[in-house]
DNA sequence: ATCTCGAGTCTCGGGGAAAG
DNA sequence: CTTTCCCCGAGACTCGAGAT
C-alpha cells in the first residue's frame, strides 16, 4: 500500500482534525456522534483500495498520535516519562501548520475531504436492498492485490468530498420523487420507487486513468442491473467528441461541473 | 448476555542508512 | 555492490466499558 506524499498529508491533516475537533465524541461539524461513521466520511474520498477496516484503524491511529499533543479527552502515546511521544516528521509539520488556525478555520480546510452526507448505516441498507434487486456486484471490492498507485497530481482528490456533496443536492433537485444516497464503494445512487435508477461516480482529474476507472467502477457497481444509469461526473473540460462518442456507445452519461468559489454547478452533456 | 465502540498496545514489513 | 540493521508507519489486536 503506498501512499502519495500529498495523500499521506491530507490524511494526516484528518487525523488532526480528528484529534483537535473531536473530544470525547467526534467533531460536531461531521454531524454524527459516533466515530466509525466520522471516520466512515472519509472513506470514499480516501480508502483507496482498503477495506473500510483497515480505513478506520489507520485513520483511527493517526488521530491518536496527534492525542498527546492537543486537549482532549484521550491520552494518547507518551514517552517513559509522560511527554507527548514523538511525532513522525510529516505528522510534526502538519502539527505546526494547523495549529494556528481557528476551528472553524481548520474545518474549512477539512470540509472538502469529506463526503458528509454519507450515513453509513442507510448506506449498508440500500447496499443490501441493491444487490437483493440482481446488483450483484454493488458493493464489491476488486481489490485483488494492495497496490495503489500513488498520484502524481497534487490536488488529484481534495475535492472529492465536496463535489459529491454537491452533487447529492443537484441529483436530489432534479428528481424530487427520488431519494438520493451515498454508499462507501458508490459516490451516489438515485433510487425511485424503491428501483435502483442511477448510479454516479465522481472524478476531479480528467486523465486517462481516472476515465478508465470512473468507467470501470460504474461498470461494475451496475452489472446485473442493465435499467441502471450510468454517469461519470468530471470537472469542466474542453469539448472532447472522442470521449462523447466513446462513453455514448457504453451507455454511460457524462456530468460535468464548475466550481465558483464553494459553490458547485452540474451540467448533464451526455 | 451479547454486541458495539473506543483507548491503547503490539506486530510486521518496507525502505533506507550503515556496515561489510 | 550486498547484506544487515534499524526506524517508522500501516494496520491488527486486546481489553474494558457501555449500550441494548
Amino acid at each position: 500500500m503506498h501512499l502519495s506524499d500529498t495523500v499521506k498529508k491530507e490524511l494526516a491533516e484528518i487525523g488532526y482534525f480528528l484529534s483537535r475537533l473531536g473530544q470525547s465524541s467526534p467533531p460536531p461539524c461531521l454531524g454524527t456522534a459516533v466515530w466509525k461513521e466520522a471516520i466512515s466520511k472519509f472513506y470514499p474520498s480516501y480508502g483507496l483500495g482498503r477495506t473500510e477496516k483497515e480505513f478506520y484503524n489507520s485513520l483511527k491511529n493517526t488521530r491518536d498520535r496527534f492525542d498527546s499533543h492537543l486537549k482532549n479527552s484521550r491520552e494518547g502515546w507518551k514517552d517513559e516519562n509522560g511527554n507527548p511521544g514523538p511525532l513522525s516528521a510529516l505528522n510534526q509539520s502538519v502539527l505546526s501548520e494547523l495549529d494556528g488556525m481557528s476551528d472553524s478555520q481548520l474545518w474549512e480546510r477539512i470540509r472538502p475531504y469529506a463526503v458528509t452526507k454519507l450515513d453509513i448505516k442507510l448506506a449498508r441498507r440500500k447496499t443490501s436492498d441493491a444487490v437483493g434487486q440482481g446488483t450483484k456486484h454493488f458493493s464489491s471490492e476488486f481489490s485483488g492485490s494492495k497496490s495503489v498507485k500513488a498520484r502524481k497530481s497534487g490536488q488529484a482528490i481534495v475535492r472529492h468530498g465536496s463535489v459529491v456533496d454537491a452533487l447529492y443536492e443537484f441529483v436530489g433537485l432534479m428528481h424530487p420523487e427520488g431519494d438520493v444516497y451515498n454508499t462507501q464503494k458508490i459516490d451516489l445512487a438515485l433510487e425511485s420507487g424503491g428501483c435502483l435508477k442511477a448510479l454516479y461516480e465522481v472524478k476531479t482529474s480528467t486523465d486517462t486513468q481516472s476515465l478508465y476507472t470512473g468507467v470501470g467502477q460504474l461498470m461494475m457497481h451496475a452489472a446485473g442491473n442493465p435499467d441502471v444509469c450510468k454517469y461519470l461526473v468530471l470537472p469542466e473540460m474542453d469539448k472532447n467528441p472522442d470521449l462523447e462518442n466513446c462513453l455514448a456507445s457504453l451507455g454511460v452519461g457524462l456530468i460535468c461541473y464548475q466550481q465558483l468559489e464553494d459553490k458547485y454547478t452540474f451540467v448533464t452533456v451526455l
